[in-house]
RNA sequence: CGGGGCGUAGCGCAGCCCGGUAGCGCGCCUGCUUUGGGAGCAGGAUGUCGGAGGUUCAAAUCCUCUCGCCCCGACCA
């Protein structure tokens, strides 16, 4: 394709609304623009890269069986009020009311959907297992969308849902999945993981996330640097320390620490290390308010809380709440004589000695306090971040932490869509089932994204080969009629080939047309000038290595395929996992 | 929703404090020259200064309201 044909407005400068990698190339490359916050139109070399995405995404799935269908984007209240996740969605949910004034919702994710076209039309064990899917724009009225295509309000996503008769049925499904899965991002020329994650607001018992590494990455994921454990943040598993403190009890004593409430002014005051502190953190659970004691140096990880105290959300008491119960300004809470509330301890707690707490008495801490003699626990659990350097919960190593974007996640549902609607089979007793789910989702734009944050340097985007807008870039750098023939023999001669070919057709400098090329970041590139023609010969050069090999026309094709990996079009290899 | 910031030509920005003819770079158009890593010279076009209201002889500039956008946080696939 010419790229007069083609409009690929590059930009010299960087946008000032672009933060991340990823974002300000794309906007540079001419890939996206802007509609409205979080909102985009993908021009014609983005739609590309999406479309090589999708069918990658496609040939995968039809290959582990799903099949593809295409639910609407509007979706009518009443499903989502059977599930409840009408009010339980929040103010993601963007509604609206037809002009019979119904109401409705653009889907944010299509369980409800698909669960009632299930219950419909499928009757009997016989026709499961069943799993379909759809590439289609979803919309989340996010609350701060950024990143251009990383966190959009608007954004293609494939999803799938699997049905099965009994929970070994939807084990299978689950591993088909995560298996195209990692067919999936190998094939985009990723490198990712897959992480035992938290379920959020979909629901259900089982989840991993497939997160590329990216300094960028909104997620942090914690893997063993030995063993095959990888988990995101929310989820990682702690273990409990094995040794307690050998130190003997000293006697518990107040001690003024005035103006210091953090941990760095309580542990720089006292000349202590925070591994002798420990926080009380007073928290605000649906209508309970509970004490969190976490180690100074350690984080509190509010999504083990939520689970531990079964709610969907927990949030930091206010600060009249925390003097009411303490009787102090915030700071200064601690345990020894804390009533009406819980006290919840992470398991660090268990094994200390001597510690220094808040005294719920304004500018004071107790040094020396023990929790068997000085104050009351009334569970210890696992309730803190794991931090680089933990032993592995399972498997052999120690935790590495890195950032990671989300590409796709795997849920085993069970029966919660499933129930909620009454979706139902008949199984081989002719007895009625719930049938057991699973849901499946990738962001085709946010790995166009990743991989961008993955593959690019000072000059632009470096695609890798299955998903670039094209294989080749035909550069034309001399006005002469001898050029502008070798162009357009090879235009055809790779065209024939089976390879997609920009050709800058462009009446512009080469400088120009070098560094545009090297911005939209195609493989390889052929540089055609009267100065190599003069010797038979143009210019292949390797996008990534910035390698330049000279070529006569006639063997181009060849040196090509010889690049593609000799086997035709099939991309070259690419690893999976990072080492 | 809380905190910070920005809306001036297609893009990146200056001008605003201290009111008085709207500027710079890039891009765009025309011509000539040039042509292998973002060309040179000459000429040219382009702005309801985000919007509304107010103060003033006079508002991009001061005041009020409003809309949009970006960043940090909370939240989230």
């Amino acid at each position: 394709m010419k790229t007069s044909q083609l409009l690929i407005p590059t930009l010299r400068e960087d946008p000032g609304e672009a933060e991340t990698v990823s974002h300000r190339l794309m906007l540079r490359a001419g890939l996206i623009r802007k509609t409205a916050a979080g909102i985009y139109t993908y021009l014609p070399l983005g739609l590309r890269i999406i479309r090589k995405i999708e069918q990658i995404i496609r040939e995968e799935m039809n290959r582990a069986g799903a099949q593809e269908l295409l639910m609407p984007i509007a979706s009518p209240a009443e499903l989502w009020k059977e599930t409840g996740r009408w009010e339980y969605y929040g103010k993601e949910l963007l509604r609206f009311k037809d002009r019979h004034e119904r109401d409705f919702c653009l889907g944010p994710t299509h369980e409800e959907v698909i669960t009632d076209l299930f219950r419909r039309e499928v009757r009997s064990y016989r026709q499961l297992p069943l799993n379909f899917y759809q590439i289609q724009t979803k919309f989340r009225d996010e609350i701060r969308p950024r990143f251009g295509l990383m966190r959009g309000r608007e954004f293609i996503m494939k999803d799938a849902y699997s049905f099965d008769t009994d929970d070994a049925g939807a084990k299978i499904s689950y591993q088909k999945m995560y298996d195209a899965y990692t067919r999936i991002f190998t094939r985009c020329g990723l490198t990712f993981r897959a992480v035992e994650a938290d379920t959020g607001l979909i629901g259900g018992d089982v989840s991993h996330e497939f997160m590329v590494l990216a300094e960028t990455g909104e997620a942090t994921v914690v893997y063993s640097d030995q063993g095959s454990y990888a988990a995101n943040l929310e989820r990682a598993e702690v273990l409990p320390p094995s040794h307690p403190d050998d130190e003997l009890p000293r006697p518990l004593t107040p001690v003024a620490t005035p103006q210091c409430r953090t941990v760095e002014e309580v542990t720089a005051f006292l000349t202590i290390s925070s591994r002798q502190l420990v926080k009380t953190l007073l928290y605000r659970a649906d209508k309970e308010t509970v004490a969190v004691l976490i180690r100074g140096d350690h984080d509190l990880n509010e999504v083990k809380l939520a689970r531990l105290l079964q709610v969907t959300e927990v949030q930091l008491a206010d600060p009249d709440t925390v003097s009411r119960l303490t009787n102090a300004p915030v700071g200064f809470a601690g345990p020894i004589g804390l009533t009406g509330v819980r006290i919840l301890a992470d398991h660090a707690i268990h094994m200390m000695r001597n510690m220094v707490v808040g005294a719920n008495r304004a500018d004071t801490h107790y040094v020396d306090a023990n929790w068997d003699r000085d104050f009351r626990v009334d569970q210890f659990a696992d309730l803190r971040n794991a931090q680089a350097g933990d032993p592995s919960p399972k498997g052999p190593g120690f935790l590495t932490l890195a950032k990671g974007i989300e590409v796709g996640q795997v849920f085993l549902l069970g029966t919660k869509y499933s129930k909620s609607m009454n979706a139902t089979i008949l199984d081989d007793q002719g007895k009625e089932r719930l049938a057991i789910m699973g849901c499946y989702g990738i962001g085709v734009g946010r790995t166009a994204a990743a991989a961008i944050e993955q593959n690019h340097d000072e000059k632009g985007i470096i695609w890798p080969l299955p998903i670039a807008p094209f294989h080749v870039h035909l550069l034309p750098v001399s006005q002469s009629a001898k050029t502008a023939d070798a162009v357009s023999r090879l235009y055809t001669d790779l065209s024939a080939n089976g390879f997609e070919v920009l050709w800058d057709d462009r009446d512009d400098r080469a400088g120009v047309k070098f560094n545009d090329a090297d911005l939209i970041g195609a493989p390889f590139q052929i540089i055609i000038g009267d100065k190599g023609l003069a010797d038979g010969v143009v210019e292949l050069k390797v996008r990534r290595s910035g390698e330049k090999s000279r070529v006569a026309p006639p063997d181009v094709v060849t040196h090509l395929l010889r690049l593609f990996g000799n086997t035709g079009l099939t991309p070259p290899a690419h690893s999976t996992f990072l080492a």
